[in-house]
DNA sequence: ACCATAAAAGAACGGCCGTGCTATTTTGCG
DNA sequence: CGCAAAATAGCACGGCCGTTCTTTTATGGT
């Protein structure tokens, strides 16, 4: 219960804007109460972390990985992502892209928590993408780092435009720019009469 | 002299991690006398955004506009603001990205400057783009507004790769998504033939 | 019902925060 | 120089911070 109402703290104000005193309050306890629970404040923004790591696991991965390979599980793997920015336990937007932009030069194993948890989500990608290029969906020579790295790249663009900025088309244009990309990973044939015709989607 | 060093910080630690005593502690002044020039902490920070604006302008906006138009210009703007997320003065990255992460979801003044100066540096790329679709460069059927959503997205990802996952290869990623949709912009011959020979590079 | 154990609360600490106030120092103009 | 004005410093205030300590309350097994 106490992570559950840091995890969404943290998500409002950002890991290092966590307050034992704030989160005694939410929590209904006191600050000893809480505090009790854990080392030291460090320790709690992990265990926040973990939780936040566990969650995204749980939302975005495993149904993916239920759902059948290549192609469509890159696709389920997209869309969760887009659902899991916009979870309504995360009021305050993405818990990682907040710690990214706190932690990135804060050594630390909070930093080296992220880091890891990073890149294995960017992992789940990449393996998702070779098995789609295994399973004939896409071309044999798709860099799959690449085409990885700017799914991602589509995915941190969308909770830009979609929180700060507010744009009501941004789950359109995030869509597009990640249909573009499957697009040109396709296999050839696919490839050549779409582009003699119209642009993606 | 305070401002620079207010901004330094700031990407260091953040808007809100700024701090009145710190900042007169790097700047070898009192507490008071840093005080003394603002209104109050939010005036701090909004000064340092704006600080901030006129440096980006200066860095990347003006340089490109100093160039030749069309592509070349939107070349330039991409390079400029890959440097730009490089700067030595912003030793803790972008603090536009770092700030976009702390004010996305907290109502004020700091957000609605940084929102506008956002929508600001993408009406920039926006207009590289149209003029890059005039001289003919791009394709006319090119969607400037997304095309430039794309860009961005890609420098985002490039903040994100080489700050926080130090990933050496994050210039070289941010490069070849960048000349990917270069690539889907030009003209159609272009594009054709591309398309039957190699992927985008 | 008892009691060991765990959980929560309460109070206190030194420390830094933003912000006013009053003094002191520095600056630049005549 | 002399002097007004601006810049900086010093100090104090209430408030929240993370953390430690002690005390109270709740829990669960026999």
């Amino acid at each position: 219960m106490i992570l559950r109402h840091s995890l969404a703290m943290a998500s409002r104000v950002g890991l290092h804007g966590l307050s034992i005193g704030a989160v005694a309050k939410v929590a209904g306890m006191s600050k000893s109460g809480i505090f009790a629970h854990f080392d030291s404040k460090e320790d709690l923004q992990l265990q926040v972390l973990q939780t936040a790591v566990e969650r995204f696991i749980e939302k975005v991965v495993m149904p993916a990985l239920r759902g059948p390979r290549g192609e469509p599980r890159v696709r389920a793997l997209f869309e969760n992502w887009l659902d899991w920015f916009e979870a309504r336990s995360l009021p305050g937007g993405c818990p990682f892209v907040g710690a990214a932009a706190e932690l990135d030069d804060r050594p630390g194993p909070l930093r080296d928590y992220l880091v890891s948890n990073q890149k294995d989500a960017l992992a789940a990608m990449i393996t998702a993408t070779r098995i789609a290029v295994q399973e004939g969906h896409f071309r044999a020579d798709v860099d799959v780092d690449q085409f990885a790295h700017d799914v991602y790249s589509t995915l941190l663009a969308y909770h830009h435009f979609s929180r700060l900025l507010d744009d009501p088309l941004a789950a359109d244009r995030a869509r597009r720019a990640f249909e573009g990309l499957i697009h040109n990973a396709r296999s050839t044939e696919f490839r050549v009469t779409a582009a003699a015709t119209a642009p993606a989607h």
